[in-house]
DNA sequence: CTCATTAACGTTTTT
DNA sequence: CGTTAATGAG
């Protein structure tokens, strides 16, 4: 261990050294922020200043946490972290909700909603409430709720504070929802960040009891921390005042789902007394890679001031790759991840490729798999959220929690038994009418006027939960998944349908059987249904990386964080794609925060690329590029050829100067043909007609035709007025609205 | 009640 | 364009 702390520069060994009182590690893109807090827990139990469990680490992702936990053991031993808490917020939360469930009204196996589940009652409840959804989309309504639990908003303050119309209304829903969770005995993901905070402020004793107990408190990526956040750590932390965050204000990219980064930029304010470590070395990237980062976050202006080093090597220049459209794009990908895989031996492991929207990974999949490259995308259609994942998921939740009717009634039906939604609709009802749970009225359907046929189908179901009921108690949750799988017949009825979407739903199925394997048998001490439950709710795809076999990762730059690459592709460098929103400016600093945080992923190459047409909408839509690409430091970016890129602007600035005028001469006369500015036409053919050419003599625009304009996007012809140079048109545009245009200029292209 | 075809909808980003 | 929800025929 001491040799070990000798590892460490001198900022890196105050940062673990200093173990009480506040600290605030403000550690920069790839200062080994990991092996800091790493060593700094290990360094807390191996001189004996506490036990692990008197240490509660709180992260961003499951998979941080795990790698962490497996890196103390490797230094400290194995068994040496037993007892310690690492993991997210909010699986360590919901650890601690189920241990005193019953004091906030809800019982310890409570379940655990996603957001899909929210929206779905989300829109049940409009239903009830007779909202029309074009008035407030459920989805508007679901972030606006779960904006106010991050801000710990309750539907009471909420209602007080709603003073328009659509407030109102969410705050009945808002209302409403929360009763609907209550009922099923489940949660949302925002309440287990909530709900903690009730939990102390009603029940002093026991946050008491925590805050004895956890003497030391680390918080990973504290720049991304919401108001439930920072409350619920204030008060664990206020008894022995050991709290340390860690973060990098310049890589805050959640704001968007309630993020605050005052929590970072206050934190001196809530403890004056804090400590503050400044992680500024660079052990990642190479000099060129940071230097165009650098450059890039410079531009936005609210950040803490500060420079990161790096005495790495110069490296490669950054590569610019410019292409026609998405597809030539994922080409030139796969192109050079083969080349560099051949030409130096790489493995598809060390290659990474970032995209700002899952949905451009459709383009980047499709020329991977061409060129026989394997790949693993992370995000996008989750693994969690396929339809044979989530009604297995179902069952689990109503074996284990007989009040989650929003489960029950997802899978009885499933496989089809002959309940179909008339009769699930009757079931609803007589429960209702009767004050009964469902499966109440699923047991005693004798009792009830229901026909013969549907009171065997539900014998069928309720003979099937309540073995699996008597299994989940005595057995782990993997005998409980196979036999759920056996007396469901789920694996057999898709292998005999025998189509191709079948069959990977029948592999997926497979897959979640062995991961209840892998967990029945990583967690001998409590290998129970309900705790794999809870794991299966709180993972992501990440959390399951396959480890056996080398593959490109493809992901969005938001999942990218925190972790490294040896060669890092940024795609999509377009604007309206990446940034986003370029109008909106309190966005745009996020956004490249963002960019910072995907090129700093990079150690050894780093390749961005922009297309100059992309399929959106299953529209081919003109992409401007990227504002971004015009903040790099130009002296060490290079395009694919490999001809510096401030050389090649020069040339670009005189071209387009001469193309401007060859316009002029050319294409402007054969548009407004009959103008007295008319000059004879040249033979000399124009590779890319700025106007289409069939428009020439007249041009072609009439009322209500549908058009594309550059940077406006597609709209209608409202009016055109005018003529010659003066020749107007008034267009509606889907994204921005009504605007007027001089033809002359503004390039429309009839659709 | 089930399955198939059709219409509508949507793209940020995730625990 | 691709996916999902809603509708109608069998």
């Amino acid at each position: 261990m001491n040799t070990l702390l000798d590892k460490l520069n001198p900022e890196q060994k105050k940062a673990v050294t200093t173990t009480h009182g506040p600290l605030m590690i403000i550690a920069g893109a790839g200062s080994g922020k990991t092996r800091v807090i790493t060593y700094r827990i290990a360094y807390l139990i191996h001189r004996n200043l506490c036990s692990p469990e008197q240490i509660l680490a709180l992260t961003f992702t499951n998979k941080a946490a795990q790698e962490m936990r497996e890196r103390i053991e490797s230094l400290l031993g194995e068994g040496s972290t037993r007892g310690l808490w690492i993991g997210t917020f909010h699986s360590n939360f919901a650890r601690l909700l189920r241990n005193h469930a019953s004091k906030i009204d809800f019982d310890s196996n409570f379940s655990i909603y996603d957001a899909d589940d929210s929206k779905k009652i989300i829109k049940e409840v409009m239903a009830e409430l007779g909202l029309a959804t074009d008035l407030i989309s459920p989805n508007a309504v679901h972030s606006m709720i779960s904006q106010a639990k991050n801000k710990f908003v309750l539907p009471a303050r909420f209602a007080e504070t709603a003073s328009d119309f659509v407030s109102e209304k969410v705050s009945e829903v808002y209302l409403k929802y929360d009763e609907v969770l209550r009922k099923n005995n489940a949660m949302d993901f925002d309440d287990l960040l909530i709900k903690p905070i009730q939990l102390f402020n009603y029940h002093p004793d026991v946050l008491n009891a925590y805050q004895e107990r956890f003497q030391f408190l680390m918080i990973d990526e504290y720049q991304d921390t919401n108001r439930a956040q920072y409350v619920v750590s204030k008060q664990m932390a206020a008894r022995h005042q050991n709290i340390c965050v860690v973060g990098d204000d310049a890589q805050s990219i959640y704001s968007w789902r309630g993020a605050d980064i005052t929590n970072i930029l206050g934190f001196r304010k809530d403890y004056p007394s804090a400590t503050v470590c400044r992680l500024q070395q660079n052990y990642r990237s190479t000099r060129t890679i940071l230097q165009v980062a650098n450059a890039v976050i410079r531009n936005n202006k609210n950040q803490l001031e500060k420079t990161i080093f790096t005495e790495n090597e110069v490296g490669d220049p950054v590569v610019l790759f410019e292409s026609q459209d998405e597809r030539r794009e994922a080409e030139k990908v796969a192109l050079t991840i083969r080349d560099l895989k051949l030409s130096r031996g790489m493995g598809n492991d060390q290659f990474a490729v970032f995209y700002r929207t899952n949905a451009q990974s459709r383009a980047l999949e499709d020329a991977l798999r061409y060129h026989g490259l394997a790949y693993q995308v992370f995000g996008s259609v989750s693994f969690y959220k396929r339809k044979e994942i989530k009604d297995i998921v179902a069952y689990l939740r109503f074996i284990v929690n007989q009040l989650d009717e929003e489960s029950l009634f997802r899978i009885l039906n499933v496989p089809t038994r002959g309940i179909g939604d008339v009769s699930i609709k009757k079931i609803k009802a007589i429960a209702e009418e009767g004050h009964r749970s469902a499966f109440e009225i699923i047991s005693q359907p004798l009792q009830h006027d229901i026909s013969p046929r549907l009171i065997s189908a539900l014998n069928d179901f309720r003979f099937l939960i309540e073995h699996l009921q008597d299994m989940s108690s005595k057995e782990s949750a993997y005998e409980v998944v196979a036999e759920l799988l056996r007396k469901t017949r789920m694996l057999e009825l898709l292998k005999e349908e025998n189509t191709t979407e079948a069959n990977t739903r029948y592999d997926n199925l497979q897959e979640f059987l062995s991961l209840a394997r892998d967990f029945s048998d990583h967690n001998p001490e409590d290998n129970s249904l309900s705790a794999f439950l809870q794991n299966v709710s709180l993972s992501t795809d990440q959390d399951n990386v396959d480890e056996n076999e080398s593959k490109v990762t493809l992901m969005t730059v938001h999942s990218a964080k925190g972790l490294e690459f040896p060669v890092v592709f940024v795609t999509g460098l377009e604007e309206k794609l990446f940034p986003l929103n370029p109008e909106d400016s309190s966005e745009l600093e996020e956004e490249r925060r963002l960019f910072y945080v995907a090129l700093t992923r990079a150690e050894k190459k780093l390749y961005l690329s922009y297309a100059k047409n992309r399929y959106r909408f299953g529209q081919l839509l003109v992409s401007i590029k990227s504002r971004f690409l015009d903040e790099l430091d130009e002296s060490v970016v290079v395009t694919e050829s490999g001809v510096k890129l401030w050389e090649k602007r020069e040339k670009e600035t005189e071209r387009s100067r001469y193309d401007y005028s060859s316009y002029q001469d050319e294409a402007q006369p054969s548009v407004f043909s009959k103008s007295w500015r008319s000059k004879p036409k040249t033979a000399k053919p124009k590779s890319k007609p700025v106007v289409n050419a069939n428009d020439a003599m007249d041009d072609g625009l009439r009322i209500g035709m549908k058009v594309q304009h550059k940077l406006f996007g597609t709209g209608k012809i409202l009016a055109l007025q005018g003529s010659g140079d003066a020749r107007k048109a008034k267009v509606f545009f889907e994204r921005v609205g009504e605007k007027t245009l001089v033809l002359k200029f503004a390039n429309l292209l009839p659709l």
